[in-house]
DNA sequence: CCCCTATGTTGACAGGCATCGAATCAGGAT
DNA sequence: ATCCTGATTCGATGCCTGTCAACATAGGGG
């Protein structure tokens, strides 16, 4: 386990410079193609813009229900996946779990690609 | 190969809706997943940062020089991944070959991640 | 022409990941 | 308590992918 290789120069303060601006260092790179990697699945994206375009939150039994054709083990790891990844957080309440995005990070990662909205 | 199924209902025009204001549509979620996973990796985001952050076009000598811990043809391949997510072009002129960045992609991935600024 | 350096491709291997069915957990209702 | 339903976890399976060594290709210089 190269556990300690992500340690090596992570940028202290940010890792939020727009990648056309400055080179990523390794530790942020680490960091960041984790987030990424979670978006790199159709039905992960589905999920997410199912769950960030949603009016607050969003129950689960909402995207359970057919218009995928996965699984409901497998959409339950996909949110595990988002979830991890510091996407979207969940909290149950009685018999349903509610969905709601990490608007955030969200931000965070579209202003790394760029965005300079000027041009 | 499903690969008729990337055809179900893609939106015709721009598929650049920010996710926080429209669900993605199926066919849609294909497409960009491809690009969002060609970044899911630590290698693939510092290689693109380089070449994002060039002034216009960087030499491929200048990725292979001992930066990255991998071999030549990992970052070759890295490089092929990232050309054909559509988020770099790549010319090959006398001896080396100069990457730049296809930024308008860049700016859609971005647009897509919500990013309006003004929270 | 033949060698040499710089890139890219191929084949192979290891590890990771998406997917599912079955089992498990959480809460509400009977 | 007992059952039922919704959501997650577990275990297994097959595909996808990152990596490298070896080979192939491109172009410049002797």
């Amino acid at each position: 386990m190269p556990k300690e290789l992500q340690l090596l120069q992570a940028t202290p303060g940010g890792c939020c410079t727009p990648i056309t601006e400055e080179p990523l260092a390794a530790g942020d790179a680490t960091e960041l193609s984790r987030r990424f990697k979670a978006l790199g699945d159709p039905v992960r994206l589905r999920l997410l813009s199912r769950i960030a375009s949603a009016e607050d939150e969003i129950c689960v039994c909402d995207l359970t229900g057919g218009d995928f054709e996965v699984s409901a083990p497998t959409i339950s790891h996909h949110l595990k996946v988002l979830r991890e990844a510091g996407l979207i957080t969940g909290e149950r309440r009685g018999t349903w779990v509610y969905y709601r995005p990490v608007r955030g990070e969200l931000d965070r990662l579209s202003a790394l690609l760029g965005g300079q909205w000027s041009a």
